[in-house]
DNA sequence: CTGGGCATCT
DNA sequence: AGATGCC
């Protein structure tokens, strides 16, 4: 593709414009010709760092033990060394190889088990979070990979940087030698290499890890130029060798996001290169694919990839499994359902958010596809089962959710007749924070669970990191000390940083555009929400509140449940009437966005206060039906014991034994406000995936 | 002798 | 619930 440099531009800007979804551009683009127009075209364009950790089971467990640093290591799973250091590497090792190959390969090969994926995904966490320190957008992608969008960091150095006569690219530059090419032709891109060799060093010298980076304008060229330069090396792409990096992939599996199957549809097609798909007809590809993906594919051919950096919140589900042999008996079922819920329910609880919904997950043996077709089946957890779990009464909740699991697992596995399992998997999900509202509509009810454990979901208020040259300091207590001090005695994080990483999440299901917004004064116009939202410009308490919540009332509230109703999962609940701007010290400020509770009624506690008091809150719950013979009068006078009681067992009758008779027409459970819910009640308790054990 | 997670879409 | 995709 020898397109010049004007006309690659020009190229994807059409293709954008013409078709894929007609969302608007990204807020830079969107907001950065008026002010940098005169920069060139690729001012328009985002800048998006992928980073990828070095093989990172294997660093991970050569900082736990330096001694393997000296030899070939192999990170073991069952029968596969799923990843290895470079010295290993070095005798021919690969990713995903089995134990029998690598020892064969090289018989001095020392294997630690990576089974047990804790210290991993710990280290995982502390990573992401230590880029959301710089940036809020960041993406996890699996736990060694995160995307970064950095454009408006990108665009605020540029305003600070006057002499673009000194600009120099960082890295590698994919196919030049770097010497060649005129950093300032790029400034946008030279910046960019500098923020992703500064964020490098960061995780080198706060975590000890190391990785690449690749800068590009949107994810998918980051991520393949990310990996042109290996190990701990980065790489910036220039517009005119975009065609290039495309081309230069062997096979439309190596496209991210074509996987086995997607490939094979496409070579059914005759279509195995990446010329291949740019050459065939869209409409020839939409029978196959249908519109959308058709063009997501062609897209994905070209280069072109509009999909924003969707800032990772808390997981939304955790789950727990296990492979292995041969499993035939139900007692060999009960003990390994026991045991991986035993883990789970201990991460669970460190989570601090309670499950609503519980999956149970197979695997049998069968000689063709063995490794496919999975069978799960799921239902809703009894609350007073989802509260032990959240309250530390592991031993309890065990108990009972085993029981769940073994029901569900009837219902897919008669166990009378032989089987045979090679893999259980147990999964909660529909994970609801304390103090994330269920909203039904235009109300706003809530119910709090929990109570206590403070050190749990602490409550963060902070500004932003500023990106380079000033800095506020302003020190709380927090927990990133701890976390990022492990084997590194010399560094120290400020709480800011930690801090802002939290402030990120609050806003990391807003729009992209009105989450940067941090103290530095020189970025006016940059921000475009703060001209196209007029309730972002002022910063009383009034303005930031719904228009149905009375500040009298909030004001007069206990302070603890001030802080409730602050909290980011229930604030993000809210039906956005007003997007604020992420303002560091407006987090600080108790003001900032205050929600409402539905004022036609007291503003509404802890659900633990409610419980003490008998007045359990079931109607509002919506996926809660009285079966057909209960009066809904009577029930709201039980005890609220015996309520709880009654409700589980209803719910557990529809949705384990799904008897007929129990399940009364109309809606069926868990059908609205996913997204209300869901969404809005995890990004709290991201924090304490950050957080040292 | 092909892990153990996670997410999204349908 | 399952399929598919990412690591």
């Amino acid at each position: 593709m020898g397109n010049s440099e004007a006309e690659m531009e020009e190229d994807e800007t059409e293709w954008r414009s013409s078709f894929v979804d007609s969302a608007p551009l990204s807020p830079a683009a969107a907001s950065g010709p008026s002010l940098y127009k005169t920069s060139g075209p690729t001012s328009a364009h985002r800048v998006i760092l992928h980073f990828d950790l070095d093989c990172f089971y294997a660093q991970v467990e050569m900082i736990r033990n330096p001694a393997l640093r000296e030899v070939p290591l192999g990170i073991q799973q069952k029968y596969i060394i799923v990843t290895c250091n470079y010295v290993a590497r070095e005798q021919g090792l690969t990713k995903l190889m089995s134990v029998t190959d690598a020892k064969e390969k090289c018989p001095q090969l020392v294997l630690v088990k990576g089974e047990d994926l804790t210290h991993y995904r710990e280290m995982s966490y502390k990573v992401t979070e230590l880029l959301m320190s710089h940036c809020p957008l960041v993406e996890r992608l699996g736990f060694d990979e995160n995307f970064i969008d950095i454009t408006e960091m990108v665009d605020r150095r540029l305003t600070q940087t006057p002499d673009s006569d000194n600009f120099s690219v960082k890295g590698h530059i994919y196919s030049h030698v770097s010497a060649d090419v005129k950093a300032s032709d790029y400034p946008r891109l030279a910046i960019g290499s500098h923020i992703a060799a500064e964020l490098r060093e960061a995780i080198h010298s706060k975590l000890g890890l190391t990785g690449c980076a690749g800068i590009a304008p949107n994810k998918l060229l980051a991520k393949l130029v990310c990996g042109t330069f290996k190990p701990n090396q980065q790489t910036t792409l220039l517009p005119q060798n975009h065609g290039d990096i495309m081309g230069s992939l062997s096979s439309l599996r190596k496209v991210p996001g074509v996987g086995h199957q997607t490939a094979k549809r496409l070579q059914a097609l005759g279509l195995v290169s990446i010329q291949n798909l740019q050459l065939f007809p869209l409409n020839d590809l939409a029978r196959e694919f249908g519109g959308p993906s058709a063009q997501r594919l062609k897209n994905l051919a070209m280069g072109v990839d509009d999909s924003p950096v969707t800032p990772t919140g808390a997981p939304q589900s955790l789950s727990d499994e296990d492979s292995f042999k041969k499993i035939s008996s139900a007692k060999d079922v009960l003990e390994k359902i026991q045991q991986l819920l035993s883990s789970l329910v201990e991460r669970m609880n460190k989570d601090g958010r309670q499950p609503q919904t519980f999956r149970l997950t197979i695997r049998r043996y069968s000689a063709t596809n063995k490794w496919f077709s999975r069978e799960s089946r799921q239902c809703p957890i009894p609350n007073h089962v989802g509260q032990k779990i959240t309250s530390g009464d592991s031993d309890d909740a065990v108990v009972q959710l085993v029981q769940l699991a073994m029901k569900l697992f009837h219902k897919m596995v008669d166990s009378r007749a032989a089987f045979h399992l090679t893999l259980m998997n147990v999964c909660f999900s529909n994970l609801q924070s304390r103090g994330a509202a269920v909203s039904g509509k235009g109300s706003i009810t809530s119910f709090f669970t929990h109570g206590t454990s403070p050190g749990k979901a602490p409550i963060c208020s902070s500004q932003s990191q500023n990106d380079s040259s000033q800095s506020h300091r302003r020190h709380h207590q927090f927990s990133m000390h701890n976390m990022v001090a492990q084997h590194n005695p010399q560094m120290t994080v400020t709480a800011e940083s930690a801090c802002s990483a939290e402030a990120a999440l609050h806003g990391s299901r807003r729009k992209q555009s009105s989450v940067v917004a941090d103290e530095d004064p020189p970025l006016q116009s940059g921000c475009s929400t703060a001209r196209t939202n007029p309730e972002e410009t002022g910063n009383t308490v009034t303005r930031r509140l719904p228009s149905n919540f009375d500040p009298d009332v909030f004001e007069h509230l206990p302070q603890d449940i001030q802080k409730e109703l602050l909290s980011p999962a229930y604030v993000n609940s809210i039906p956005s009437t007003s997007i604020s701007s992420l303002s560091p010290t407006a987090e600080l400020d108790p003001s900032y966005r205050v929600a409402t509770a539905n004022h036609h009624r007291p503003v509404v506690p802890s659900a633990s206060l409610l419980a003490e008091e008998g007045r359990l809150s079931l109607p509002r719950s919506p996926d809660c039906k009285f079966p057909g013979n209960v009066d809904p009068e009577v029930f709201s006078e039980l005890p609220p014991d015996v309520q709880k009681e009654l409700m589980s067992e209803w719910k557990q009758q529809k949705s384990v034994l799904k008897t007929s008779s129990s399940m009364k027409p109309g809606r069926s459970l868990m059908t609205k406000d996913r997204k209300a819910a869901g969404k809005g009640g995890q990004t709290n308790s991201l924090l304490k995936y950050f957080k040292p054990s």
